[in-house]
DNA sequence: TTGAAAGCGGTACCAG
DNA sequence: CTGGTACCGCTTTCAA
């Protein structure tokens, strides 16, 4: 820049203010300067800028794991949106690890990034106090914390537990069994949402038929393998199950059919993600789509406007509804 | 810093040179100053760092497609290797457009990463120019250009399509078929691989039978299953087909099995990837392996020593060996 | 419309 | 072992 402004006979400041386009600028010294800058093809160095302006243009976003294809398009729907307000995101997989997620977020949060974003696998909210205190907006995604108010987005998981066990009565199941996900508000809200289509339909639950995969944000194939070969073993047996994601439905469904029996026939199995795979797997797999690209986008306009504002504004709240995606493996039964 | 500098009654430099372990500080003076770094939770000001060190420990990686767990997988290897040295990974989907990447190119070379990876869709190597003229280290992974010396992590794609194409050989296909991939390296190495496949064997080549996705980068699935309605509607039909990538050959699957036919019996597929989702698919899929997460890993390791290192290398190029996962979909047919 | 001076928060280099 | 000084590349403020 201090080139250009010799080169040119200007002061760098005059050459900055033409970058950013300042409107107190001469039409012809602007020609002259831009002219250069395309010859040098010159970039402004952006940590510099950082430190004067305090702005980064950059954004974080934690997730517990990348290879689920819901958080990859998550990030993708988030880099999208940010992208055209040139930001950049920094993405960190947490690999399901609450420590090494607060590292992460340590580790953001000295790069000063402008607003982070977080699927945390917490289960207090301590890790957030930090990111508050250095005040730097920040918005949660896929899952909440009751009783903090935070930005959140993601979808209705209540919704989404309630429409995926009534869809699994209405095609007839009348044991239906519940393989839950890991301690976050979105397996709580999802197990909520089927004890309140069972309630209402005033069906029973049978003895053992809500349980968890053991470590259900990696690994979930075989969360779902097991928890479904204990399944198996109920007298009786389930008739339906409703798996906390799509990833374990389908150890689900792999366990079933180890079993030798039918799916939907003896036992018609749901999800929740909607992943692009699951129209192509062994049973083409019903799910509750949970809009991942939408959430992204929100998560992105709400936190380009959390970074805009100047004052903090009240937390907001963005809740997504769900749909059912019927296919194969809940196709009418009775 | 200053404060702390201050209320201790020292100098900047002092609380400078203990944050970052520098030898020659009193063991006393030390004590004091992280004390007080601890209580205060401070964190340095990466930008302020890296805009005199001219290093932003921070790197770049940019994909075609997040959501294809192949990259995803990559992805989170780099960020591990990366993490353990305290490195940032900014991640940019380029949702495989050519001119999309060219901009993330240039908007990550603005932010004056300490090195770039690139998983690029470019056709020619002229977006490469820039980033050699900044001098910013890179490493291209999964796909090269050849004659271009850079560094280079990848598979051995020949390989790969040799393995895939014998081992479909092997189980009794007579007359094979390849969907090919994109115009990178790793779909001509692949194509490479299974011609030499059959010309060692002896066998021909009929008519038609080589054919490419549209847009094997984003929506295989179509791709795949559009390439395989083609291919069905040959005479002599093919008993095997050896597919760029494994989306691509769910798409496959799913064209084979609509048209009423079986796999393997009628018709063997293979794919490459070996994605998580594979043996859980309508038909298990047999693949090649490529590795996804070592080549993340070295990858990593090879950009960090890119870094450290203060005289331009030798580019390097680091070939890892594909090797074949049998499933149901190949299972010997005779 | 233009530019000089003063930092942003650190690090490098050398002198004490 | 400790610290003064200059300066990284850019923006901000204010005067010309």
């Amino acid at each position: 820049m201090k080139d250009i402004a010799r080169e040119l006979g200007l002061s760098v400041v005059t050459v900055s203010k033409v970058i950013r386009n300042h409107s107190d600028i001469g039409e012809e010294t602007r020609q002259r300067v831009l002219k250069r800058i395309k010859e040098l093809n010159y970039q402004p160095n952006m940590a510099a800028r950082a430190l004067v302006t305090g702005r980064t243009y950059s954004a974080g976003l934690i997730v517990p794991d990348l290879v689920h294809s819901f958080f990859a398009e998550v990030a993708i729907g988030l880099s999208d949106a940010l992208r055209r307000k040139s930001y950049s995101l920094l993405i960190s997989s947490a690999e399901g690890d609450p420590d090494l997620e607060r590292q992460e977020i340590k580790r953001l949060l000295s790069r000063r990034l402008d607003a982070l974003m977080i699927a945390s696998t917490q289960t207090t909210v301590e890790s957030f106090r930090s990111i508050e205190e250095q005040k730097v907006p920040y918005v949660l995604i896929d899952r909440c914390f009751l009783g903090t108010p935070a930005n959140f987005v993601g979808v209705d998981d209540v919704a989404a537990g309630r429409l995926a066990t009534e869809h699994l009565i209405s095609v007839g199941c009348r044991r239906i069994a519940h393989i839950r996900g890991p301690a976050a508000s979105t397996a709580v809200g999802r197990l909520e949402g089927y004890v309140q289509a069972l309630a209402r339909h005033e069906m029973s639950q049978c003895e053992g038929y809500i349980l968890a995969g053991r470590s259900a944000d990696v690994d979930s194939w075989v969360s779902g393998h097991e928890a479904m070969k204990k399944l198996l073993g109920l007298d009786p047996r389930p008739d339906g199950v409703f798996c906390y994601n799509d990833p374990i439905a389908v150890g689900v469904i792999d366990a079933i059919l180890e079993a030798g029996l039918r799916i939907p026939e003896d036992i018609a199995v749901i999800g929740c993600g909607n992943l692009h795979f699951d129209r192509s797997l062994r049973v083409p797999l019903s799910s509750v789509d949970q809009q991942s690209r939408a959430i992204g986008e929100r998560a992105g306009k709400l936190v380009l406007s959390l970074i805009e504002a100047k004052r903090p504004a009240q937390p907001k709240s963005i809740l997504l509804e769900p749909n059912i995606v019927p296919r194969e493996s809940t196709r009418r039964v009775a």
